[in-house]
RNA sequence: GGGCGGUUAGCUCAGCUGGCCAGAGCACCUCCCUUACAAGGAGGGGGUCAUAGGUUCGAAUCCUAUACCGCCCA
């Protein structure tokens, strides 16, 4: 069926549903073949793509489609990242629109509220990559906050402090004091600002505290912190200063007692101390230290033991240590500072400086240096094995420079806080113990049994709660898997978290009796109905539980309750703190005598002690039973030390890039030896933005170093940034993208991926116009159209197309197209192994365009359309062979179109494009000798075409042309050609011979293996001839001087490399050549115009 | 302040380890609706490759300096 008109949009739709249908992206673990493994960087669940991942896309799919279709079994694993802050940030504004304010809302809630939104984002982001195609697996998809990576999160954290690699520690922290929580250094943008510099004097005092009358000056751009300061730093050399040195000075405006972070006392006097982190050249060569709040004066702190003040709250107004300008906003306090500090004539000058102030990247909020308690990786120790495969090459940066930016980065690394003060993440699985205040880190290590693990990594995710109902647990469990809709959440834990099956979670029935076996019931009473004097207080709940749970027996004494009760109290405190806080602890249990009584009244009256039996309990106790409302369920996490049950869990979460630096291998199943990790890692490529080497690329290699002990991928490809029109970068928070989907709506997926490709040449950023993606659509449309004409002369000759080429005729063109085919294959296998995506894309549209189409195609049709059946045989089979294997070569880039046609195409070597062998060189179907003939013949082409374009001869009008080859062999190629010249040329009447003599009124084209005399049919102009050919002349004259100037150069001769030489000189002589018939030619003119 | 990169045609950019008098797309000019394609065809104009030195037989390409622009880190 011939083709119609090209329309992206009716092609594009239906390919990618079949090749998922067929299940051509999803590899086996035990196919014996080498593996090619990609895992996709894991777009935001923030909204939507914006092209920068079109373009990361689209290159991962490049090399991942070409290593198929080169028989590698091939992984590209996509996901998605839960994104804490940007997403948090995405839902609180989502939030804010509708007048609600997340603080308000509750956590619980927030949260609920964010995974709202998740598949939302999640689903518009699939579609996009779908749409752009993208031959992902998505039967493997995963997400950074799904079940297993909750798991494998908890068993990194879990093993990095058992380590000693994860520590809690006051530190200076870049504070957002709009989203109130810390950031990491690398989220700090900085930008250039005007400020003032003030210098401030603070009095020297006597050991009285009495003021001397002297003063030190020192500058600062935030007065505001002054109140934090603890000393004045000099350089220990400084000879202004010297017997300063261990004096006091006070502090202005601070209140005369200060309170450190820990509660200690602090005076408004502060030394002097002197420390060689001073610059003596710089401002005044002394420095306020303010450790609490700039990390250089932390760094001073720490060498001096200075005490340090925190002057500010969360939000960065001044506390109670900044006295009299407590509650006020920082700017505002800085004001209200200077002001004061002027009127009481301690400040001594104002500066106007421009200097970098850092900004939170996300909320754009000045970022306050800030000492709090965060959570912090040692990634100096991680770096080194970072380092060294790197250094080592074995992870190999494309392009290299990156390297040195990578290794540069991680020779300074600096601990990385981990801690977020956010809810959206993975919660830091921390318990601290309450009653000793020992950090319990666990993981699902402290379970034996597999399903015991899924209900503690339930708790862990904070989905339920350390107690929980079975409704709760069930509708979890049977519930949707948010990865694989298909899919029950269990199944996902059986598939993707433990690989194995878990048939006792499976139904309800064996999901309760697991429950009732392993944890411990709490029965929560329904108050309701109950008469007064009945109503369940404290002490027969207690004693209920106690029974339910057989901490104590059928039987039992006011002993065996007082010591089960000891026992479990925190347990059962806790237990009524989280559900039954409406009732009234008494502390009957705590004493032994009360409790007797109690037990005497309330429970078994006429029995002996010790010796009641269960029936007449339960007769007393029935009334409770019949208010059960439900039982619920305890998870009996105890601290390590001291096994109280009274355990807090962390309220912080960690930084989105602690999960994400475990992507390439969490997402193959670890920490469980799985098959997929033993086959697919370490991964083979990764293709990232240079925006996130240190985020993300150097964490996963740290991550990977150390959990798997091997390298995470072999190749790092880092692509340009795509900037808009203007320059700018495209970024999630400025707004500024733009959504591909519009590209590939107006110009479809394979023009928006073919554009992205052929600006990706390595290391310059992409600025990105639509003409560009225009222009390229022009291409498809033209591979479109030489499809349609090739296949409906197929159509038309069915029986005369042959997939062995070697049995038939060819041509002088056919070899030649044939030959330019195999150096196309060699040189866009070898662009694309060398992720030189702009000239395997480029070199592909040169030769199917300019080569394939332009001539090619031009010169079949003389005997497609009148020649033999012999001839139309080799032409037809050429154009089908030559199209299959360009169709073959250009899958990777533009798989619709390409598939769409190729569907079409005889002799197909599979069932679809993805799965079918990219072309590999065939060396006998090299013909270098008609090649260059060709080359030859198509110069002449356009030399007589220049003629015509010279003369102003309108192509509608036919020529005559006598043509006199240089050599024989020339000519039988010319002869053999003659109606495609004819064609192509325009031309009426030919005649060759190798004697020919310039016919009259003719005018002459010269080309390297002919001369062409073409009778233009009317006087020639004979002045505007010699005109045009003297130019000719100089031209080539022009090229021959500075030619002959290398021969003539020994050095040239001597040194240069022989093939150089050699092409040189064969350069040299056709241009000789060429000149001597030039020459002739205006010689000849020359007589004509005398006589 | 430290580091990295850029400066090539009017615009957007290629040009890999130095080797045919520098290329593409778009834009511009001329001619053409020739049965695959006007989203096309044939032809054309346009650059002393930022500047100044240097290395070399040979430099857009390597080195040094300068200017301007951009990015990253502190």
């Amino acid at each position: 069926m011939p083709l119609n008109e090209y329309n992206p949009s009716e092609i594009e739709g239906k390919w990618y549903k079949k090749w998922l249908e067929s299940a051509l992206f999803t590899p086996d673990p035990e196919n014996e073949k080498e593996p090619f493994v990609v895992v996709m960087p894991p777009p935001n669940v923030t909204g939507s793509l914006h092209i920068g991942h079109a373009l990361n896309m689209t290159l991962q799919d490049v090399s991942v489609r070409y290593k198929r279709m080169r028989g590698f079994n091939t992984l590209w694993l996509p996901g998605f990242d839960h994104a804490g802050i940007a997403t948090q940030w995405v839902v609180t504004k989502q939030l804010e629109e509708k007048g609600i304010n997340k603080f308000e809302l509750g956590r619980e809630k927030f949260v609920e509220k964010v995974w709202e939104w998740v598949p939302v984002a999640r689903n518009t982001i699939k579609k996009q990559i779908e749409t752009i195609g993208a031959s992902c697996d998505w039967t493997r998809q995963r997400f950074t906050l799904d079940e297993g990576f909750a798991r494998a999160v908890r068993e990194a954290f879990s093993k990095l402090y058992k380590e000693g690699l994860i520590f809690k520690a006051p530190y200076i922290v870049n504070w957002d004091p709009k989203d109130r929580t810390a950031i990491s250094d690398l989220e700090v943008e900085y930008k250039e600002e005007k400020g003032n510099l003030w210098y401030i004097r603070y009095p020297v005092v006597d050991d009285s505290g009495k003021e001397t009358g002297d003063y030190i000056v020192v500058a600062t751009t935030r007065p505001e912190t002054m109140l934090g300061d603890t000393a004045v730093a000099v350089h220990p050399e400084d000879k202004r200063y010297k017997q300063l040195i261990g004096k006091r000075v006070k502090l202005p405006l601070a209140p005369e007692k200060r309170t450190t972070w820990d509660g200690k006392e602090v005076s408004n006097l502060i030394p002097v101390i002197a420390d060689d982190y001073v610059d003596p050249e710089y401002g005044t060569g002394a420095v306020k230290i303010t450790p609490a709040h700039d990390p250089n004066d932390f760094e001073v702190g720490q060498r001096h033991n200075l005490p340090m003040v925190i002057v500010m709250d969360e939000s960065a107004v001044m506390n109670e240590n900044a006295g009299r300008y407590r509650g006020l906003d920082r700017y505002e306090a800085r004001k209200k500072i200077v002001e004061d500090l002027e009127k009481s004539g301690l400040l001594e000058k104002v500066e106007e400086i421009i200097h970098n102030v850092g900004h939170s990247q996300r909320s754009g909020a000045v970022v306050e240096p800030y000492l709090s308690v965060q959570w912090f990786v040692n990634t100096k120790e991680l770096s080194k094995d970072a380092i060294k495969v790197v250094e080592e090459g074995e992870i190999r940066f494309i392009p290299e420079n990156w390297k040195k930016t990578y290794l540069n980065w991680m020779y300074e690394i600096r601990d990385w806080c981990i801690s977020r003060q956010i809810w959206w993440g993975h919660r830091i699985p921390v318990w601290e113990c309450k009653d000793c205040g020992h950090y319990n880190v666990f993981s699902d290590d402290i379970y034996e049994s597999i399903p015991q693990k899924v209900i503690f990594n339930m708790y862990g995710d904070t989905r339920i709660g350390q107690i929980f109902s079975f409704q709760e647990v069930k509708n979890y469990l049977y519930g949707q898997n948010f990865n694989q809709p298909d899919k029950t959440n269990l199944q996902f834990y059986e598939k993707f978290v433990f690989n194995t099956q878990i048939d006792q979670l499976k139904d309800e029935e064996n999901l309760k009796e697991f429950l009732n076996k392993n944890y411990i019931k709490v029965p929560v009473m329904n108050p309701e109905g109950i008469e007064e004097e009945e109503k369940i207080g404290f002490v027969p709940h207690t004693v209920f539980f106690l029974y339910a749970n057989g901490f104590i027996g059928k039987t039992f004494d006011e002993n065996d309750v007082f010591d089960a009760y000891q026992k479990n109290k925190n347990m059962i405190r806790f237990i009524y703190d989280t559900v039954l806080n409406g009732i009234k602890k008494e502390d009957i249990l705590e004493d032994k005598e009360k409790l007797k009584k109690w037990l005497f009244d309330h429970a078994y009256g006429n029995c002996k002690n010790g010796r009641i039996f269960f029936t007449e309990m339960q007769e007393r106790f029935s009334i409770i039973e019949d208010h059960i409302r439900e039982t619920k369920y305890y998870i009996n996490l105890k601290c390590e030390k001291c096994h109280s049950h009274n355990l807090k869990q962390e309220d912080d979460v960690l930084d989105t890039w602690f999960s994400s630096a475990l992507w390439p291998f969490g997402t193959l199943g670890w920490p469980e030896k799985t098959k997929d990790l033993w086959s697919f890692y370490p991964t083979s490529l990764l293709v990232t933005g240079f925006d996130i080497i240190f985020f993300w690329v150097a964490r996963m290699i740290m991550m990977g170093m150390h959990f798997m002990k091997e390298k995470p991928f072999g190749d790092v490809y880092i692509h340009a940034l795509v900037r808009d029109e203007k320059g700018e970068k495209m970024s999630k928070t400025k707004g500024n993208v733009i959504d591909p989907l519009d590209m590939v709506e107006k110009y479809g997926a394979d023009s928006l991926r073919f554009t992205l490709a052929a600006l990706a040449a390595q290391g310059r950023d992409i600025r990105l116009s639509e003409k560009r993606i225009e222009g390229y659509k022009h291409f498809a449309n033209k591979i479109w159209n030489a499809s349609k004409f090739v296949l409906s002369n197929f159509e038309n000759n069915r029986g005369k197309v042959f997939k062995d080429l070697s049995a038939l005729r060819l041509s002088y063109d056919d070899k030649w197209i044939l030959t330019r085919l195999q150096e196309v294959i060699k040189s866009s296998v070898k662009a694309i192994e060398e992720y030189r995506y702009n000239d395997y894309a480029n070199g592909l549209y040169d030769f199917f365009w300019h080569e394939y189409c332009d001539w090619y195609l031009e010169f079949s049709k003389e005997r497609i359309y009148k020649g033999t059946d012999e001839e139309k045989a080799a032409a037809l089979s050429t154009l089908i062979y030559v199209l299959d294997r360009s169709m073959k070569m250009l899958h990777p880039v533009m798989p619709f179109i390409t598939e769409e046609i190729w569907q079409k195409l005889p002799f197909k070597d599979a069932d679809y494009l993805p799965v079918a062998p990219y072309p590999e060189v065939d060396n006998r179907l090299i013909f270098e000798e008609e090649k260059q003939l060709i080359e030859d013949l198509k110069e002449m082409i356009v030399s007589i075409r220049n003629v015509r374009a010279d003369f102003g001869i309108e192509p509608s009008r036919k020529l005559n042309v006598y043509i006199k080859p240089s050599d024989q062999r020339f000519m039988s190629v010319i002869q053999a050609m003659e109606p495609s010249i004819k064609l192509l040329a325009k031309i009426e009447n030919l005649e060759v011979s190798e004697g020919m003599e310039r016919p009259p009124n003719t005018v002459v084209a010269v080309s390297k293996k002919a001369e062409s005399y073409i009778d233009i049919a009317g006087t020639i102009d004979i002045e505007k001839e010699l005109k045009r050919q003297e130019k000719i002349l100089k031209d080539i004259q022009k090229s021959i001087s500075i030619s002959e100037k290398k021969l003539s150069n020994e050095n040239f001769i001597k040194k240069a490399p022989s093939h150089v030489v050699e092409k040189e000189k064969s350069f040299y002589e056709e241009l000789k050549q060429k000149e001597e018939k030039v020459k002739k030619i205006i010689e000849s003119l020359r007589e004509v115009q005398t006589s």
